[in-house]
RNA sequence: GGCCAGGUGGCAGAGUGGUUAUGCAGCGGCCUGCAAAGCCGUGUACGCCGGUUCGAUUCCGACCCUGGCCUCCA
């Protein structure tokens, strides 16, 4: 089944096809690590998550890269406000971010570069482009020139005069044409700074993608990920630096870019001060909740997080793992199982995962209504297959049922539930209802089956 | 102001030129000591105004509204 993705380049839905029939490359355009990334940060990792969960299982190879920003003047300046070295600002949110991706279920990239671990390949890529003519240093910062590349603009839709008219940019002395980028820049001796040609400074934001892209998964890549807020400056910049300094060739095939999370109707942003911490959420809510909250919109939209809506995921995972929780006795063959039909065309067609979310929950259905063995364990598989291709379903039943469980003595909660079942068979309501209070209190819910009583932690 | 998205039932959110997803919530019933879960049933929504069409939520145009980018930003 051929997979289809929509290029911003050309704004349209094609069908992906990789540059090398065996082989994926694919870059993610990571954090800069100066502080705790709020849940919109995730909405990118977790979407393309499932993208890098789709391409390998069309391609026997993928080359995943997520970067780590970590040299940037909103880290020196959270160094100096703490009074740390710089090292432990980013050592410190570089750990804190892994650990949050992880806890959404994001799996690691393949390659986590670190722009200060690529300063001789950032330094030589200025270094052609100033050869080549596309770039000029003036007063210790070095910067591109717009004007040498006749393609600037192309990704983001927008005519170089046009910027220029509409900039909003502080026009430094020293450019020679207002939209002109830095590429590098000078720090004083209190700052961060590398041995150049151009004297001791840091790299401009945009060319540490270019040189760690080309580093690690060569000139042309197949797919560049990111926010859509990045298409305009970063991701033009990027496009222009490499395909300059790679003689022409073409940076990135596809460039996929996931629309804005929004809260109160507005775009999470630092500066606009709507954030919800992405650690903290995960602290309060079950993480699954948090990842199906994000899958549940297209990938493109925006999508608007309300409580209500964060809600409305824990129940649907109720009833989810409801299901799988009446299927326990049933064995799985496969450790990984096969992916549902329905649901591969879903995230084939631009990682369409409202449809593979409805296609789950049909599945879902199905195998709740499910009888006999053989059909049991045939519906349970393609259940937990269509979660594994959305990175869902991952954890056991009962774990999900007694998150928070931790809080209890389960030895008490099983002898209350055996008191009250012991009421109930003397037929003494009274005492039994009493005992689900007091187990309510306690924050456990339960019910009566068939088999016997269960009990999970009330929501 | 320029460029780009989008306005769908109580909420979230797909999709489609005609048979109208899905989830959550709600309502009625069954089951249950009562609950819970489950089961059965239940909702003709597509911003506004024109146009094209046998037929438009879906195509075209105008309008209104919302959001994003144009500065750091996932």
């Amino acid at each position: 089944m051929p997979i289809r993705l929509h290029n911003t380049l050309t704004r349209r839905v094609e069908p992906f096809q990789p540059l090398h029939p065996d082989q994926v490359t694919m870059y993610l355009c990571g954090p800069t690590v100066y502080n705790y990334v709020h849940i919109g940060n995730a909405r990118g990792p977790v979407v393309f998550d499932v993208l890098v969960r789709l391409l390998r299982r069309h391609y026997p190879k993928v080359v995943f890269a997520r970067n780590i920003t970590d040299v940037d003047d909103k880290i020196n300046a959270a160094a100096r406000n703490a009074g740390v070295p710089i090292a432990e600002i980013t050592d410190r949110y570089a750990a804190a971010y892994r650990e949050d991706m992880a806890r959404l279920g994001v799996t690691a990239p393949d390659i986590e570069p670190h722009a200060t671990a690529h300063m001789p390949q950032i330094i030589a890529m200025i270094e052609r482009l100033i050869a080549d003519g596309h770039a000029y240093a003036a007063e210790g910062h070095v910067l591109f020139d717009v004007s040498s590349y006749a393609e600037y603009g192309a990704l983001s839709g927008r005519s170089t005069e046009e910027m220029i008219a509409g900039a909003r940019v502080e026009v430094a002395p020293y450019k020679r044409n207002p939209a002109d980028f830095v590429l590098w820049k000078p720090s004083s001796d209190d700052l961060p700074g590398w041995d150049s040609p151009w004297g001791r400074g840091r790299p401009g934001w945009h060319i540490e993608c270019s040189a760690m892209s080309a580093a690690h998964l060569g000139e042309t890549i197949d797919i560049h990920a990111g926010g859509v807020d990045l298409t305009f400056p970063h991701h033009e910049n990027e496009i222009a630096q490499s395909t300059c300094a790679h003689g022409g060739a073409v940076f990135a095939r596809w460039w996929l870019h996931n629309g804005m999370l929004t809260f109160g109707g507005r775009k999470m942003s630092k500066s606009l001060g709507n954030v919800l911490e992405l650690h903290t959420l995960l602290d309060q809510h079950p993480p699954e909740a948090l990842r199906l909250l994000l899958l549940k919109g297209h990938y493109r939209q925006p999508l608007d997080w309300t409580d209500e809506a964060l809600e409305q995921s824990v129940r649907t995972l109720d009833g989810w793992y409801g299901v799988l929780r009446d299927l326990a006795d049933v064995q799985t063959d496969e450790v990984v199982q096969p992916i549902p039909e329905a649901i591969e065309q879903a995230l084939c067609d631009d990682l369409n995962t409202p449809i593979a979310l409805a296609e789950l929950s049909a599945l879902a259905d199905r195998a709740r209504k499910a009888e006999g063995d053989e059909a049991r364990k045939a519906a349970k598989s393609a259940l937990l297959g269509a979660g594994a291709a959305l990175g869902l379903l991952l954890q056991p039943a009962e774990e999900w049922f007694r998150q928070g469980a931790d809080t209890v003595d389960a030895e008490q909660v099983e002898a209350l539930i055996a008191a009250r079942n012991e009421a109930r068979a003397g037929k003494d309501w009274a005492r039994a209802d009493a005992i689900r209070d007091q187990l309510a209190a306690m924050g456990v819910s339960i019910e009566d089956g068939a088999d016997g009583t269960r009990w999970s932690m009330a929501r």
